[in-house]
DNA sequence: GGTAATTTGCACTAAATCAGTCCTATATAA
DNA sequence: TTATATAGGACTGATTTAGTGCAAATTACC
C-alpha cells in the first residue's frame, strides 16, 4: 500500500521544479542538490518524466529540464502512472487476470472499483497543490471524496 | 501502488469464509483447498486475522476459524490495515517523517490528505460487497466517491 | 487416558523486486 | 574544439516479500 520510493522521488522532483521556476531550465545536478536525492537517481527519473512529456528537456550545454505544462495541469495520478504503471491495487484489478484463485475470481470487480476510486482521488491533486501547501482549501476537501 | 500479495490473499480468505458460511468453522486446510493458496500461507494469514479479532478461532480437534462479525461490518480498509499496517502512500504521510528531503518536506501534508482519501475509499467497501458481486448497485457507486 | 486434529508462535530460506550506479552515445553553447 | 548536458541501456547490491518448517499448546473423540 505504498507507492515506490522512486515514484515518491519523482514527485518530489516535479514539485521542486514547479516551486522553483516551472519554466526555467533545471539541471539534474541542481535538482539533486536541491532535493538531496542522489544524482544518478535524479537523472534517471528526469529522463523518464521527459519521455512521457511531463517535462521538456533541452540538451547540450546550458540545457536542462522544465515543466511541459503549468503545475495545475499535472496531476499526481499522471505522475504515478508514468513512474510505476497503471494504478491497480491488485493484479486482477487491471485488464487481465490469469490468477488461479477461486476459479471465478469473485473479488475482481470490487477491486476494479476500488482502484478507480483511488485513481480519481489522485487525479484531483495537482503539482500546484503540492507546492507549499496552504493548509487551507482548496486542497483539504480533495474533490468531495467521502461527501 | 499495489497492495501486498499476502494482503490480497488475506482478503481472498476472508471473502471465502464470508461467502461460505460466515459462522461455520473453517479449517486452514479446507480454506487452502478452496482458495488454492498454499496452506502454510493460509495458516499464517488466519493467525494474523484472528489476532486482530477479525476472525474468531477455536482450537483443538474440529476447531477452525469463523468471522467475528457479520460481513457487512468488516471493511477492506480494516483488512488492509491489519495485514500491512497503516494506509500511508508515502513514508512521510503517517505520523513520523525523518526524511532528509527538501528540508521542510513540502509534500507531506498533501500526501496525508491523499492517504486519508484512499483510506476512506477502502473503508466504504465491506466483505459483503466482495462476495459474489452483484454488478449492480450498491457497490458500483462506492459511497459517492467522485460525486 | 491416549490419540489425532487443529491452532499458536517463532525462525528460517529462497526469490523477487527495488534502489542505486555506471558507461557510452548524442546534442549544444561558448 | 571543448565543456556541459541529456539519452539510453546494462549491471549490481540491498531490501523486502513470499513461502516454508518446526515445536508447543489446546481440544474432541474414542
Amino acid at each position: 500500500m505504498r507507492i515506490n520510493k522512486l515514484t515518491d522521488y519523482g514527485i518530489v522532483i516535479a514539485v521542486h521544479i514547479a516551486s522553483d521556476g516551472p519554466e526555467r531550465l533545471h539541471t539534474a545536478r541542481e535538482i539533486a542538490a536541491g532535493t538531496r536525492i542522489p544524482q544518478p537517481t535524479v537523472t534517471r527519473l528526469l529522463k523518464q518524466l521527459a519521455r512521457s512529456s511531463i517535462l521538456t528537456s533541452t540538451r547540450g550545454a546550458s540545457g536542462g529540464y522544465s515543466l511541459a505544462q503549468p503545475p495545475e495541469a499535472i496531476s499526481v495520478a499522471r505522475l504515478v502512472e508514468t513512474l510505476e504503471g497503471p494504478i491497480a491495487l491488485t493484479e486482477c484489478s487491471g485488464t487481465v487476470c490469469d490468477c488461479a484463485l477461486e476459479g471465478d475470481c469473485a473479488t475482481e470487480v470490487p477491486w476494479q472499483t476500488i482502484s478507480l476510486a483511488v485513481r480519481e482521488a489522485l487525479d484531483t491533486v495537482t503539482l500546484a497543490d503540492m507546492v507549499r501547501p496552504s493548509l487551507t482549501p482548496p486542497l483539504v476537501p480533495l474533490g468531495g471524496i467521502r461527501a
